[in-house]
DNA sequence: GGTTGACTTAGAGTGCGGTCTAAGTTCTAG
DNA sequence: CTAGAACTTAGACCGCACTCTAAGTCAACC
């Protein structure tokens, strides 16, 4: 009970979830210490949740699905032992991001160039 | 009615898609021309559908919908009085991959952080 | 102190992009 | 000629990540 920090749409301003979505990641296990509450109901959301918040959509934002989160979350939660383990998840998922990356630009190439042949048919 | 070109499981292998999923686009919708039979019944890919196939798995890597890739092959469908409306249409799709492209690099470099601080302090 | 709007919960619903099933047909190797 | 694999269709189903609903509670302003 505290009645200290902001509210949920405060929060979703803040980091440009909806409230609906914030309410989901607590109820899927990702919020790590667990969201403040004032007048045991509503809750209250401090700067570490919000920053907090931010890393989870940085991992959301190069497809770390939902599950893979919540055990990166979980190993944040054991603390100092499991620092190996965490690297090594955040290793494994920027070969993913890397090759997303890749991919994505591949792609780009290609649409550049039906882009170009395009404006080359336009300008005839 | 043809008898030249492959068989939807070699069409499959050539694009790296189902051949759930390559009936999946035609159904939608996406394979331009229609894909041609043999004894009318089983499909026959030629190299050009596989091309086309696999420019569309470019636009759908970029996270274009389905509906938006429809819009763009009913284009092409329409044939040369619709370029300037395929390059409005790449143009525009264009910056969003842009934008997916920064949005990942900028979450990388904060994954890439975080990575950076777990290694110091596996070095410890 | 009342009303209006934001909040709460559990649980249902949605949209997307496939993915799979069932029942039947066709091809291919022996 | 026949067995079995690969193909066909229409349509049902799935997983993911939200997104919304209903019914009720709380807060903030006039």
């Amino acid at each position: 009970m505290i009645d200290t920090g902001m509210s949920i749409s405060e929060a979703a301003d803040r980091t440009g979830l909806s409230t609906h979505t914030l309410r989901y990641y607590e109820r899927e296990g990702l919020m790590l210490g667990g969201v403040g509450r004032a007048s045991s109901t509503h809750r209250r959301y401090n700067e570490s949740d919000i920053t907090w918040v931010i890393f989870l959509t940085k991992l959301r934002s190069t497809a770390m699905p939902i599950s893979r989160v919540r055990e990166y979350v979980d190993l944040v939660r054991l603390g100092g032992d499991s620092t190996r383990a965490r690297l090594a998840l955040l290793l494994e998922h920027r070969k993913t991001v890397v090759a997303q990356l890749e991919e994505m630009t591949n792609s780009l190439a290609a649409i550049d160039y039906k882009i170009a042949t395009y404006q080359q048919e336009v300008s005839k």
